[in-house]
Parts: structure tokens; C-alpha cells; sequence
DNA sequence: CTGATGACAGTCC
DNA sequence: AGGACTGCCATCA
């Protein structure tokens, strides 16, 4: 029978229970939650995931680009809200850039403490 | 089946 | 700092 749609549940399940693990205030990239989905390079999956998700619940606010910039068009309305959201606790966000965060690939240090705090 | 698309990421220049 | 290119893979036309 078809296993691979019982894959791809459990994959969706893991992605949001990654992005329901980021703690409030904090924020994680696509690339840095399909990680810790167990799904490594699946940062589209993320993108896919969040698209379709409809739990009003799911903190997808947290999940930014791994350039620490919001994913949304700025012209969209999902941009705005985020913006407002992550504002909301306590985040600086400037121009659609979380501050804080890396805005250049060349210091990778900042975000892992910024997301989970700790490796495993 | 092929090709394009996408709430992305990483590398190279 | 920014553009071009590649990798990944589900979904759609």
C-alpha cells in the first residue's frame, strides 16, 4: 500500500514539531528546522509545509531565510504580519531583517545561539 | 512524462 | 554585498 504518503505525513509532522520547538522570541532558518526535522537539505520541504499548514497555533513567524530576512514577498501580506508578530516578542526588525541575526553567510556562530540556544 | 515553480540553502565569483 | 548557479524535491501545468 502506499507508504509514501505515510512518509510524507511523518515528514510534515516532524517539520512542525520543529517549528513548534523554537522558543518564543527566538527564530530558526528553513535550512536550520528541516535539520532538526531529520531532514536535512529539505529546507524547500519547510517552505512547503508552512505554505499548507493551517494550524492558527504553529509559531511560522519564527522561521525566517538564512540570511536572517523574511521569506515573504515584501508586497505580501503574510510579510507584514510576520514582521508585526516577531516584533511582538521583543524582536528587532528592521527592513524585513530580524536584528541580531546573521545578514551574511561569513559568522554562522550567531544563529545557533539565537535559535535553540544549544546543540544536542 | 517533461518542464516550470517555489514562504530555501550553499558555494563561487 | 549581490548576482549567478546548483542542489533538493513536492506539486502543478
Amino acid at each position: 500500500m502506499n507508504g509514501k504518503t505515510d512518509v510524507k505525513r511523518d515528514n510534515e509532522s516532524r517539520i512542525l514539531a520543529a517549528i513548534r520547538a523554537i522558543p518564543r522570541g527566538q527564530i530558526a532558518g528553513y535550512g536550520e528546522v528541516a535539520r532538526r526535522a531529520g531532514l536535512p537539505g529539505r529546507a524547500r520541504l519547510v517552505a512547503r509545509v508552512l505554505r499548507g499548514n493551517t494550524d492558527p497555533a504553529l509559531p511560522w513567524h519564527r522561521v525566517l531565510r538564512s540570511d536572517g530576512r523574511i521569506a515573504m514577498a515584501v508586497d505580501s501580506p503574510g510579510y507584514l504580519e510576520q514582521t508585526q508578530r516577531l516584533r511582538a516578542e521583543g524582536l528587532m526588525v528592521v527592513d524585513g531583517r530580524v536584528k541580531g541575526v546573521r545578514a551574511s553567510p561569513s559568522r554562522e556562530d550567531v544563529l545557533d545561539e539565537q535559535v535553540w540556544g544549544m546543540p544536542d
